[in-house]
DNA sequence: ATTAGCACTCTACTACGGAGAGTGCTAAAA
DNA sequence: TTTTAGCACTCTCCGTAGTAGAGTGCTAAT
């Protein structure tokens, strides 16, 4: 662990909140009149100089003022997590309100979530609806659609409702599909997609066995029905960052938009973080993923009855106003856990 | 119209795709060079300085050689689609085949068409599914869900299903929700959702003298499960077109993503092209929507019976690729058409 | 009608130099 | 021992100047 003084703390504090508002690097002569410490610009000089030994801070050249580098940040993240305070709210809560008429689509909630989130913040607001080890099934039902097609309506508990198209390859009556709906909700409703999936495989194995033809054909029918894209995420804001500074550098913008079509790598990573309790932050290079190095992260998961019902989150510059972002997000984890646990 | 002999016209089809090939202003050298038409450079600068006073060609600067006008560009195009050929069919074929797997899920058919379009025109690719007005009902199915829900799955003709939660303000059992369905469904189904639509409002005006309260509840019901965005865009490429040169420039990222999010102005202009046949061009500043007027559009739409089931298209730089584009565009068009209209 | 020749124009690139901001170091002050 | 003042030094930024090169328009010859 780090030693440092509560004095070089409030320093290093001192700078990156200068610097999240300004993106100059910052010079001893700045903090030393922002921050009414009593120090002089020498002394500051060199706090900075320790500061920069201990990898927090560098500087872009040498007579440059000094600029956070990701562990820099990340120490002022984890003091800010202490002491947080409350940001406008007021200007949130009117988005929310917005947002309640939509809770009864749980895909267009989540994507004017994540626009709301970007409005707010003026960075990338993102949205992702729950993944399948934790969704559960509450019911599914069985059309006959155009003859020769079935449809799958699966109901979650969480609210969601998914569909898909199946191909019949034999004729099949409306009536059987009823046997089998009705069939496969007493074996499976309550049960998550992920142990659905293995009873399903379970079953298989020894459906050589089994002779009762229409349970097997459910058995098929559920395993495709279920092989559906749940976890989905949702992107907004990149004309809104693209507003910062920070992006005036076309290479930053590749990679961004480059992480934002590679959804798979921010579902992933979200997915470590889904489990987790409150506010999550990542900073720059603390990312694993290389697309994600240069950006920094802060995410909360939506918990209802301690069942992960959706993450939201920012990505956004490591320069970033980390205090706005999460009360940003963190407001807007409880309000849509709230909003769903209502219904 | 314009007048104009064959000799400048293929001189200005010369440096068009001359420009398309290098974004560098061509000058009179360069023409002579490559294109064998047995001139002077001295000639074609004559040339030249004619198109360039007929609104085709421009300078940058005074020294610079020409680039074209958004009319140039048009030009071009139009003496294309006389006498156009195949391009890399091969390619696009063997993208389309991993397309066929996804037929029965239309949205995600479309956001994958749009990521191949994208791929093999390195532009950005669009695809947007039916809109409502020309969107037929098959069926519709109720159920109940969590006691104080209610669930509305819509069977559209072309193949869509969309479902809706909506909330009940008073107990209604399943049964009536039932016969409330097979209501609708003998009045609404074979109907596209607007004319539907104009026949709710026609019922609820005579509503009051009704006193069947299922009926009246049915209308209700229907209105609501029918609020619903159908005509979903799906963009793809950002990243793909962040390579090209002509986006070297940070005010046209700006602006492009802007479009991108604004997706209710593509839409607008989607709409305008949907009903005509082939395939449609529109360069630059022939473009209505202030976003886009740097920008050019491919689309074409794609008509099963006449009836169209989708628009797919390429968004560019007005320095495209046309023949590659129109080639593109054409070509998916036909093939979505194709796999559709089997079903 | 076409072409060769030539002067002209404009950009892109490099080099130079001064202003300004910020540093590190040293020596004095607290 | 810690803090501060003073000062020389370093590096960026920005404007100016000068040059090479590409491409033009015009004129006169073919």
């Amino acid at each position: 662990m780090l030693m440092i003084d509560e004095r070089s703390k409030k320093i290093l504090c001192a700078i990156v909140e200068n610097y999240i508002n300004l993106p100059d690097p910052v010079g001893s002569r700045t903090v030393a009149k922002g921050h009414p410490l009593g120090l002089s610009p020498a002394t500051i000089r060199n706090i900075m100089a320790d500061l920069e030994e201990m990898g927090l801070l560098t500087q872009p050249h040498t007579s440059a003022g000094r600029v956070p580098t990701d562990r820099g940040y990340r120490l002022y993240v984890d003091s800010l997590l202490l002491e947080r305070g409350s940001t406008d709210i007021e200007r949130i809560q009117e988005i929310y309100l917005n947002l309640e008429t939509l809770r009864d689509n749980i895909d267009i909630l989540l994507v004017e979530t994540s626009k709301a989130i970007s409005m707010v913040s003026h960075y990338l607001g993102i949205a992702m609806s729950p993944k399948p080890n934790v969704t559960t099934l509450n019911k599914i039902e069985l059309f006959k659609y155009k003859s020769d097609k079935l449809a799958a309506i699966l109901f979650t508990d969480e609210g969601m409702i998914k569909n898909k198209l199946l191909s019949l390859d034999s004729e099949i009556t409306q009536k059987d599909l009823n046997r089998i709906a009705s069939y496969l909700n007493s074996e499976f409703s309550g049960y998550t997609l992920d142990e659905i999936r293995l009873k399903i495989l379970k079953e298989m194995s020894r459906e050589k066995t089994m002779c009762d033809r229409l349970i097997s054909r459910a058995i098929r029918i559920c395993q495709e029905a279920l092989s559906f894209p749940f976890g989905d995420l949702f992107v907004s804001g990149l004309s809104e960052v693209l507003e910062l500074p920070d992006f005036a550098d076309l290479q930053k913008i590749k990679e961004l938009s480059r992480a934002i079509e590679e959804k798979h790598t921010i579902i992933k990573l979200l997915d470590k973080l889904a489990d987790l309790d409150g506010v999550q932050i990542i900073i720059g290079s603390e990312n694993s993923m290389d697309e994600m190095k240069k950006f920094s992260v802060v995410v909360s998961s939506c918990k209802e009855d301690g069942r992960p019902v959706g993450v939201v989150g920012i990505i956004g510059p490591t320069r970033m106003n980390y205090l706005k972002a999460i009360s940003i997000i963190d407001n807007t984890a409880k309000f849509i856990t709230r909003m769903l646990g209502e219904r």
